[in-house]
DNA sequence: TTCTAAATAATACTAATTACTATTTAAGAT
DNA sequence: ATCTTAAATAGTAATTAGTATTATTTAGAA
């Protein structure tokens, strides 16, 4: 349950009680938004006010211990920072995968084409996931 | 300067100046966020309120005239609707650049490891600009 | 021109986010 | 274990963002 303890450390940051539910219900979640992560955290911690939930937000993000999500259409989430990925968004049922590729062959031919050097980066798919796009029989046979 | 209006009657939009005004100038902004815009606007028609400025994006959004564009750190900010291209943001300058590249290869790759069915994708890029980093002179030689 | 559904302006209202400050606490030093 | 203090929190106020309402205006078709 812990383990978030030595990356805070990492950054100087406390172990409050506060951050480490912040962070452990983010990683159950995957993504979550503001509103399902306080109520959430409000269970266990029925103390916790809002602004110290944004500001330890905001605070973890500018360390690079959370990532904002930003997808279109949708409240903004946030996440463990993880290993680059990018997000599968399914416009049916809602869903966020997490999908883990190669994206270096894209990144190279932007880089030659554009002149732009890549620090990060971040994609979204829009469209239909495995289990809506089974449920859906097309209408062609 | 009304070549929205055949954009606006193909979604049976009522041709309004204020409506006109908004497509114009976010066209000429490229990106812009709402408080820009409204400053931007509000020197032709001091008259129009921002309720319709929100009112009108949201609408022209659905319509699929705009688009919206969420980058990491930043204000949302709309875009007229293009062909399919991806965003280049400088962490220098703050700059963000339009880049029209194939990303077919990716999305392909996308979708025989996932299964996920892609209707549209939205992608970002952080980094340096050709710019920003033409100026950065590298410490190592 | 006239007519009408659609759109706007102005304002009120609600939700989201940040600022502030007195109090509490994590964690290093003793 | 206790003390100390800088950092963090709780609670609330203030600010900012966004939506709803309604009387008035207007685009565009007849």
């Amino acid at each position: 349950m812990d383990r978030f303890k030595d990356v805070l450390k990492a950054s100087n940051l406390k172990s409050t009680h506060q951050r480490l539910a912040i962070l452990d219900s983010i990683d159950q979640f995957g993504h979550v938004d503001i509103d399902t992560l306080y109520d959430s955290i409000f269970q266990k911690y029925p103390t916790m006010s809002k602004a110290t939930l944004y500001r330890n937000i905001n605070d973890l993000i500018s360390f690079h211990i959370l990532e904002e999500v930003k997808l279109p259409q949708q409240k903004q989430q946030y996440e463990i920072k993880k290993v680059p990925h990018i997000h599968l968004l399914c416009s049916e049922c809602g869903s966020v995968e997490d999908l883990f590729i190669e994206t270096k062959p894209l990144l190279e031919t932007i880089v030659s084409q554009s002149g732009f050097h890549i620090s990060h980066s971040f994609i979204v798919m829009n469209g239909t996931c495995k289990v809506c796009a089974s449920k859906t029989v097309k209408a062609f046979s």
